[in-house]
DNA sequence: ACCGCCGGGTGCC
DNA sequence: ACCGCCGGGTGCC
């Protein structure tokens, strides 16, 4: 007897809003059916490549007289359980795919599914073959589930008498063929795990040849675009403009026909007007180029494809008086009136240094700081005092501040000056009677603001943008939504031209009656928008649930190792019917990660409709996007002295007899923390001896709260620098604000917070389940971090065999060409500290970029867009956990605005921890269960593996 | 006739 | 529903 009740296949909470969205006139029956089956299916299971296909059935859909919905020939339909049905328990409805009730299962049918369903012994996929009457209809049933449910399953449908036919692979291509039954299923080859990873991670790549042209932005964009640039823009214009039905969609007579679900609906699905803006880091000046382009597109494409009206601010015009029109005519005057905009000070002051040496957890957690050159670090830290003095936000920013207070300080106070503009605006330049592709009806011309969705971390590098890049007489209404302070009318919200705001601060007020979700949005556009792939979040369910006419996905990296973490993205943009993960799973998902053709085909096609990704390597009409000099990336093997190698085996057989006594008890995970502890003592080993921590690794050795606390500050400190990308069980992301419980384990603060909170009772820490409060989480104190350094600095300066290669590199190249610029990449910043002392006396001459800083304060300070382009040599003193850590890294120097050839070294010790590091990394990338849907639990047996593979076990 | 057969009424779950 | 099923009317050929 195994049918325990397992998750769900397709509903969440999520989806079956959306679905009942749709249907508020249909019959009760379903919407409360739906309701039901989304409360008992609370967490959904996800589709996983361990799905396999347990046969069809042909069956009945009766009772359609009794239903509006309609049914193409070859259209798929839902199957939902009806528990609640009054006249059969065992009800099994078949719905649309736009969520009206088509018809009911055949009872003697519908008492086999429902035990089957209610059990979760099989996920039911039903495709209407052909129609045959007004009063019943066949409809081809698969079943898939589990491999290890098959039996069960089998057995159970036989016991009501029915028997599966074969269950072979059924394609999803269009099965409009209409035939009779039984429709041949055409006999295709799957596709190898190779062949589907390799698609995966092209899916991205080569989209969008330049079809587009270039446009030019509106006047009120005081920086000139790149060519890139402004292809992107046009194409973003013409995603809000035009009318082009979804991928899939076609018109046939007065309806509108889906080819892929054969679904036919009477109203015209809306083409997503937005889409996925995913270039790469690397082609751009930092990261500011998707800002840019964004912040042109609110300036240029207002309603029917004019620019945003916005009044000139008098006193600033009067400080720069009239201009000639024209972008560039305008630039040229702003700057020799004003001073020269602040971008591209970071190069300017890095130039003048030989070195830079460089945190690369500081990169990784987005962070940087400066310690030797304060006019770096005000370049950096985004202050932008000289732009426009009477600019009472400029006021405002020009004192160094933290950067959560300066948000606080800055709530509320920017736009209120400014919002009585906005009327005169409108009236000011009427708006022209050219009839657009896309025909506006009163309300949606009355939907002004773009609300702005992004990190707390780069918050203010928009508010810095906006103000860089918009002409300084027309500055938009910008207002930041942020702090305790901050503007809760809806109608305050919805006047501003821009409204601006945090992941955080949206899921907290969706919580409880929020007015960003009341405002009707002309446009939502989310910054770094593969921070909320996981739909199960609360970030994720806000954003879902504001109301846009227009919606924009900015990243980076909008999929990072599955399928699974498109639909987020679709949901979004609410592409049809994909927004509903019934069907991004029956027609996209199950078919991909099983290998299906054709479903890899359609997902390629449902990308390249909605994305722009620009590469390095794109191309322009055959011509690269951008040219970028060539990048040579060579190891170096770093031989330990007798000295060093004894130091290094010692602490390697001591490590390997504590992780192989947690292997063998089956406590890895329980003794995480203990681990990364040993394995970031054998990669200081490998950099320096000075780098070991005199770190008390046992728990139970503390006595005193204050020294438990101190071991655990310790802990925590030693998880986050092990570079080990380190992610929050609860949401899956890297840790963000780290703090660690007393158990031991590492979980972002606002993560395992709201864990706490939704605990009635006693809280329980979600790994190991110990008690736990608020109250006893522990964080690292910012402050104590410099301390310490100065005690080691203090002791006598020995050299290690990396430092003596990384000097050996630096030195010959000094001799053979002293304008070189280098950048020097630890994740250790002790090491870093460390270096300091022979740079000095070999007389080079460097700055230091490390995350000393939280990453909200640091996060203005550059960011993801640090740019580093002055430096050509790159060294990398060990090796990352996560590879993609490093080419971010490299990213730095290797992207626009380099004009030297770019090398770089890693340095790898010969016979040690680095060694398996460098495996594993290349094993990873071989491994295509990576790239696909992984189960979570595969995850941390992989982890496990890692850490015998690391510690030679 | 405790059947068969006819033909009208009727019809999801 | 050009079905199946029900139940009343009916009953040699």
């Amino acid at each position: 007897m195994s049918w325990i009740r397992r998750r769900s296949g397709w509903t969440s909470p999520a989806e079956v809003d959306l679905f009942i969205a749709r249907f508020e006139s249909s019959a009760e029956s379903l919407s409360q059916a739906l309701r039901v089956a989304a409360s008992s299916a609370a967490a959904a299971a996800e589709t996983d490549a361990d799905t396999v296909p347990f046969g069809q059935l042909q069956g009945t859909v009766v009772g359609l007289r009794y239903y509006t919905g309609v049914v193409n020939p070859g259209e798929m339909v839902a199957l939902v359980r009806e528990p609640q049905n009054p006249y059969d328990r065992n009800a099994v409805m078949v719905a649309n795919m736009d969520g009206s009730q088509v018809g009911h299962i055949k009872k003697d049918l519908a008492a086999a599914m429902a035990f089957v369903m209610d059990n979760n012994l099989a996920k039911v996929e039903g495709v209407v073959p052909y129609r045959n009457n007004a009063f019943t209809m066949p409809v081809s049933l698969s079943f898939w589930g589990a491999e290890e449910d098959k039996p069960a399953f089998t057995q159970r449908m036989a016991q009501h008498g029915f028997k599966m036919n074969s269950g072979g692979i059924m394609s999803t291509s269009n099965g409009a063929q209409g035939g009779r039954p039984p429709a041949k299923k055409p006999v295709t080859i799957p596709l190898s795990a190779e062949e589907l990873k390799n698609a995966f991670d092209n899916l991205f790549d080569g989209l969008m040849e330049s079809k587009e042209g270039e446009k030019e932005a509106a006047e009120l964009v005081s920086t000139p675009l790149l060519p890139h640039q402004k292809q992107a823009l046009s194409w973003m214009c013409a995603c809000e403009n035009g009318s082009t039905l979804p991928p899939f969609w076609e018109q046939r007579g007065a309806l509108y026909y889906n080819t892929l679900t054969c679904f036919s609906a009477k109203d015209r699905p809306q083409r997503v007007r937005g889409g996925i803006l995913a270039d790469d880091m690397g082609l751009t000046l930092s990261s500011k180029g998707k800002t840019l382009t964004t912040i042109a597109l609110i300036l240029t494409n207002f309603h029917q494809g004019k620019p945003l009206p916005v009044q000139r601010c008098e006193e600033l015009t009067e400080m720069a008086p009239s201009r000639p029109e024209g972008s560039e005519d305008s630039t040229v005057v702003r700057d020799a009136a004003i001073g020269s905009p602040r971008s591209d000070s970071p190069q300017t002051s890095a130039e003048t240094q030989e070195v830079m040496i460089v945190s690369s957890d500081a990169q990784k957690k987005k962070t940087t700081v400066l310690l030797e050159d304060l006019g770096f670090a005000a370049a950096l830290s985004g202050s932008t005092s000289s732009t426009k003095p009477k600019n009472k936000r400029s006021a405002k920013k020009a004192v160094p501040k933290d950067d959560l207070d300066f948000a606080a300080a800055l709530s509320g106070s920017t736009s209120v000056t400014k919002s009585k503009n906005k009327r005169s605006a409108k009236k000011a330049v009427p708006e022209d009677r050219v009839l657009p592709c896309i025909s506006e009806n009163a309300e949606e011309l009355s939907a002004r603001a773009t609300l702005i969705i992004c990190p707390l971390s780069v918050l203010s590098n928009w508010l810095d943008q906006f103000e860089q890049h918009v002409r300084a007489d027309v500055q938009p209404n910008v207002y930041l939504y942020y702090g305790p302070e901050r503007n809760r009318s809806t109608s305050f919200l919805a006047s501003q031209d821009v409204v601006l705001t945090t992941y955080n601060v949206l899921a907290a007020d969706h919580a409880n009656k929020s007015p960003l979700h009341a405002v009707s949005w002309l446009r939502v556009v989310l910054d770094e928008g593969h921070v909320i792939r996981n739909p199960n979040t609360q970030m994720a369910k806000a954003v879902l649930h504001l109301k846009a006419q227009r919606r924009w996905i900015l990243s980076g990296t909008p999929i990072q190792n599955s399928v699974k973490d498109m639909w987020m993205l679709l949901a979004f943009l609410q592409l049809k019917p994909f927004d509903i993960k019934e069907w991004w799973n029956r027609v996209i998902q199950r078919p991909v990660t099983q290998g299906d053709r054709a479903g890899l085909l359609n997902l390629q096609t449902l990308v390249r409709c909605i994305t722009l990704r620009r590469t390095k390597s794109s191309t322009v009409n055959g011509r690269p996007l951008v040219a970028l000099p060539k990048k040579t990336v060579c190891v170096e093997q770093v031989e330990l002295t007798p000295q060093e190698r004894a130091e290094y085996e010692l602490a390697r057989l001591e490590g390997q007899s504590t992780v192989s006594r947690y292997v063998a008890e089956g406590s890895v995970m329980s003794n995480y923390a203990d681990v990364l502890a040993i394995l970031m003592r054998l990669r200081q080993h490998c950099c320096h001896p000075d780098l070991l921590a005199k770190i008390a690794s046992d728990l139970s050795v503390a006595t005193t709260p204050a020294e438990l606390r101190q071991r655990l500050v310790e802990k925590l400190r030693a998880v986050l620098a092990s570079g080990s990308d380190e992610e929050c069980s609860v949401c899956l992301e890297s840790v963000r604000l780290p703090v660690i419980t007393h158990c031991a384990h590492v979980y972002c603060r606002p993560c395992i917070a709201q864990v706490v909170a939704s605990e009635r009772e006693m809280a329980r820490c979600p790994l190991c389940r110990s008690d736990l409060t608020i109250s006893q989480l522990v964080e690292v104190p910012p402050e104590e971090l410099e301390g310490e350094e100065d005690g080691a600095r203090c002791e006598r300066w020995r050299t290690s065999s990396k430092v003596e290669a990384l000097l050996g590199n630096l030195l010959r190249l000094r001799s053979e060409d002293r304008s070189i610029k280098c950048l020097v990449v630890s994740q250790f910043t002790r090491f870093l500290s460390i270096l300091e002392t022979p740079l000095r006396e070999q007389g080079f001459s460097f700055v230091r970029l490390d995350g000393t800083l939280s990453p909200e304060e640091a996060g203005s300070a550059g960011g993801v867009g640090l740019n580093l382009t002055a430096a050509s040599h790159v060294f990398l003193m060990e090796p990352a956990w996560n590879p993609a850590a490093e080419e971010q890294c490299i990213d730095r120097c290797h992207r626009l605005g380099q004009t030297r050839k770019v090398f770089v070294t890693k340095f790898i010790v010969k016979d040690s921890v680095e060694e398996n590091m460098v495996k594993i990394q290349r094993r990873k990338q071989d491994l295509v269960e990576k790239a696909f849907g992984s189960k979570n639990t595969d995850r941390k047996t992989s982890r496990i593996d890692d850490i015998r593979a690391l510690m030679e076990l």
